[in-house]
DNA sequence: TGACTGAATTATGAATTCATAATTACGTTT
DNA sequence: AAACGTAATTATGAATTCATAATTCAGTCA
């Protein structure tokens, strides 16, 4: 009798690290708030403890900001975080590309290609949310096609920081469409089994998200204080 | 009256990170031992809660594995790993590289070639020690002269985790000399400001490494059960 | 009225306590 | 003697308590 199935009981610790990272990721908790202990504990129904100790973890993640005496802050997305964080998403996303292309299956390219038409069908009928999803899907499924958790685990890190930042602008359309056409140059290259080939359109393709962001963010008329 | 400068007194669990830290990255800690922390309380004299609070932060930095109600061990360092780890540190030395060549000022590009020769003489010497830091501070200065905090933080973390190989096996001359001969040429990239070509050559250069890591460890007898 | 002082309150960092899971030690049975 | 089962011990996860830093608020004085 093998039973390699481990009951899996998470520490509270753990389930509160997932709980609260949802929380900011998701920007239920918005950037600069203060991270009130007892109330999220009140909530959650758990001591201070645990809590706190995945406030460290959190903080070890960069999202949030501890200060001594005066608890957890939720860490800001700031312009120059984006600039130095996309670059390095952007590398990461080459190296995925690059062993995606080697270590996917048949089946597995198959099951991308999938996504990517459900993807293009939701962006004719200008559906942003399940877009938004199928995009993300697509991603997530190139980077764990890499079959490097450590890749994947540092990519996961900063895909949550920037994530956040959609909160900040919206997209226009022309960046819409493109990400559609980079979406199926990268298709080719996949189905080619072209390793440095995506390698590049992933990284170039984080690039310019990350350029249409910046734009979106000076044509945001928001902040600007003359009236 | 502005005093920009605070006073910083770490908190205890921040001081327990960065030594725990330490004894893990330096091999006083050894892989698969188990991290009892009723002892580390009683050397370092503080109570189980700020030690307990670091070993979560340890943990999300894959330095130590915790398990539900059996504490935690300090991380092994496999092959698997280092397989996976080394192409990821490779393509964040590359962006470094290439980021470096930027934004490092002349003097931070001299003070750069001063420790080079230092560690030149180091190797000439066969002064492992020194020729290990000069080494170390090199890279550090090149990730740090790329002026990017999230790329520097997690270089930061995945170097942690490799330099503990450095226990496991013992470089050869051949590989001595090679490394030496990579950072000849990189130097030579720094100095044209050739960011493609510095960042291609650290890529290299780290891989480079990896491969000699891989050749001593199959080299290596120790563990072949046939005697 | 408005800025400053200092006490009261609150929130935080860390130690301690408590409940329980895991491990060890011991005794029994075959 | 070896294997199993059970009690004692230890270690761990989480709650609670305690000390102190930060914040709030009321009162004072210019």
């Amino acid at each position: 009798m093998n039973l390699t199935k481990r009951i899996k009981r998470p520490t509270l610790h753990e389930e509160l690290v997932e709980r609260l990272r949802n929380l900011v990721v998701e920007d239920a908790l918005k950037p600069g708030e203060k991270v009130p202990e007892k109330d999220l504990c009140e909530s959650f129904g758990v001591s201070r403890t645990p809590l706190r100790e995945a406030l460290k973890v959190l903080a070890s993640e960069g999202l949030v900001v501890l200060q001594a005496n005066r608890g957890a802050r939720v860490a800001e997305v700031t312009p120059e975080e984006l600039e130095k964080t996309f670059p390095v998403i952007a590398m990461l996303e080459q190296l995925a590309g690059e062993l995606a292309c080697k270590n996917l299956s048949d089946a597995g390219i198959a099951s991308i290609e999938k996504r990517h038409e459900a993807m293009v069908k939701a962006f004719h009928a200008r559906d942003i949310k399940s877009y938004f999803q199928a995009n993300q899907d697509i991603h997530a499924a190139l980077i764990e096609g890499a079959r490097n958790d450590i890749l994947e685990s540092h990519h996961r890190l900063l895909a949550a920081r920037v994530r956040r930042a959609r909160f900040m602008v919206n997209l226009s359309d022309e960046r819409w469409a493109q990400a559609i056409q980079e979406h199926e140059q990268m298709m080719d290259k996949l189905r080619e089994r072209d390793a440095d080939g995506l390698g590049r359109l992933m990284k170039m393709h984080m690039m310019n998200k990350y350029a249409a962001h910046i734009k979106a963010l000076s044509d945001k008329p928001e902040h600007s204080d003359q009236s």
